[in-house]
DNA sequence: CAATGGATGTAGATTGTCTACCTATTCCTG
DNA sequence: CAGGAATAGGTAGACAATCTACATCCATTG
């Protein structure tokens, strides 16, 4: 019988920080809805980021709230409704300093592990 | 008045996952107390890579247990005691494995950051 | 003898992610 | 026309890793 930690596996595959700055950069190729970040996200990267939608909604909302995004009730092409999202002006000022931060952490560990 | 989300920020400077196989690495430069894991990490990043005692410790702990890592209390040339780690095997494996699994993913960024 | 630096540690808060569900609609196929 | 797959959005609760803030002990130095 196992313990309930050995059990419950729960891994993070994607590197926890992460997220925002890649749905902000997924906006930037144009306004997008929930299930298209993922997808784009998921092909765009040859299947390495798989976002579940119990991290991508409540990121959503969380960015919609620091007002990094807005959105909009809209019709897919494939006739469904969805809430598309765009990147406000704040968004992208984020993305920049997400993604500078982002660019100095990689560089630093690729220090470390090169050494 | 500010409410506690707003006093209390807490960042997360270091990449969520990356610390163990960063302490494993330094651990390869041969054996290593904490506290020198900390400065060899600040010092070789360009100050970049800050590790709190609140984050080292609990690590070097938790990897001990899963026996990546293996203790003994030694004196420093400060003739200060300490507790030196060194990587097991298994330790090794796993820093192999953490490595390229970092790197998939550090590749997996780069393609949507740079699209 | 006080201050500084070396060295280890813990408690508790916070956050973001994950798993595991649920709902609804549209389109296609047998 | 029933049923399933795909599209689309969502929530609750578990969990792990990090951070802040604090505490302790010892050796060296002024």
């Amino acid at each position: 019988m196992k313990s309930e930690r050995e059990v419950y596996r729960n891994r993070i595959e994607l590197l926890q920080g992460t997220l925002d700055m890649l749905v902000l950069k997924t906006l930037q190729w144009g306004p997008q809805h929930g299930y298209g970040i993922t997808q784009a996200l998921r092909t765009r990267s040859g299947e390495v980021l798989q976002v579940e939608t119990g991290s991508l909604y409540p990121a959503l909302h969380r960015m919609e709230r620091h007002k990094w995004i807005a959105a909009e009730w809209r019709v897919t092409e494939q006739n469904q409704r969805a809430r598309f999202y765009r990147a406000t002006a704040e968004g992208r000022r984020q993305l920049a300093n997400d993604r500078s931060k982002w660019e100095t952490m990689v560089a630093a560990i690729a220090s470390i592990l090169e050494a």
